[in-house]
DNA sequence: CTATTAATTAGCAATCAGGCTAATTGAATC
DNA sequence: GATTCAATTAGCCTGATTGCTAATTAATAG
């Protein structure tokens, strides 16, 4: 697959291009927001986070059915993608929505179907 | 599997609810959508299917990279999630957009956001 | 220093997704 | 009725995703 969809990569990507065209970042959001939001409970944990404001990842892991470790992972691919931002406190960690990036990412594309 | 995410569920579902609540209704709109958005060859198929009114499978597989069967599967989740309509006319298939249901959920999605 | 707590990472198994080619269906044409 | 053309379906294979438990890391508390 020489076409790699950066959405589903899980590894922090090695930005080697100088500056991306804003026509690539804005294909580069479309894929990683999409790909975030594909999954039911990342669709919550961005909710979530974004009605709570700031979280940490425990009061996430807790408010869920599935697993801390599996929690974790999604927190990590929204981290990877933009979507969370995340910082560390003492052995806690805190997670915050971009929730202007998110927001106007769907606006965009809701508006192509208005 | 207990939990069935009808969002990636290929074959048509022969739905037994009654009449699902809103709530319910909203849930698998979300599902489906989100699942179908999260595809590049997807995303590009309803753009461009919206752009251009109506479009035979012909004319939608001809301007992809992708094999013919494989653009047909495309087309085929996006009718079941209820994305794209379909009508036969002769021996063509002619798609069309559901874009007025595309564009709410996603206003109402990037609402969320704001 | 050790015990506890917060959270991630590692590693594994099972399912899902998406690509292909080959085969099939069904309408139109000769 | 045989052929052609539009399109889907069947079947297969590979890689990605997602879930889990167990192990690890790192900060705090005792």
């Amino acid at each position: 697959m020489p076409e790699n969809n950066t959405a589903s990569r899980r590894e922090a990507k090695t930005s080697r291009a100088p500056a991306a065209s804003k026509a690539e970042r804005d294909i580069t959001l479309a894929d990683n927001l999409f790909a975030a939001l594909a999954h039911p409970a990342r669709r919550q944990i961005l909710l979530s986070v974004h009605y709570r404001g700031e979280c940490t990842a425990g009061e996430i892991a807790n408010r869920f059915e599935c697993s801390w470790p599996t929690t974790s992972r999604h927190l990590a691919m929204l981290v990877t993608c933009d979507l969370l931002t995340v910082s560390k406190q003492g052995r806690t960690r805190v997670y915050s929505a971009n929730s202007k990036l998110i927001g106007e990412v769907l606006s965009k594309w809701s508006g192509f179907f208005q």
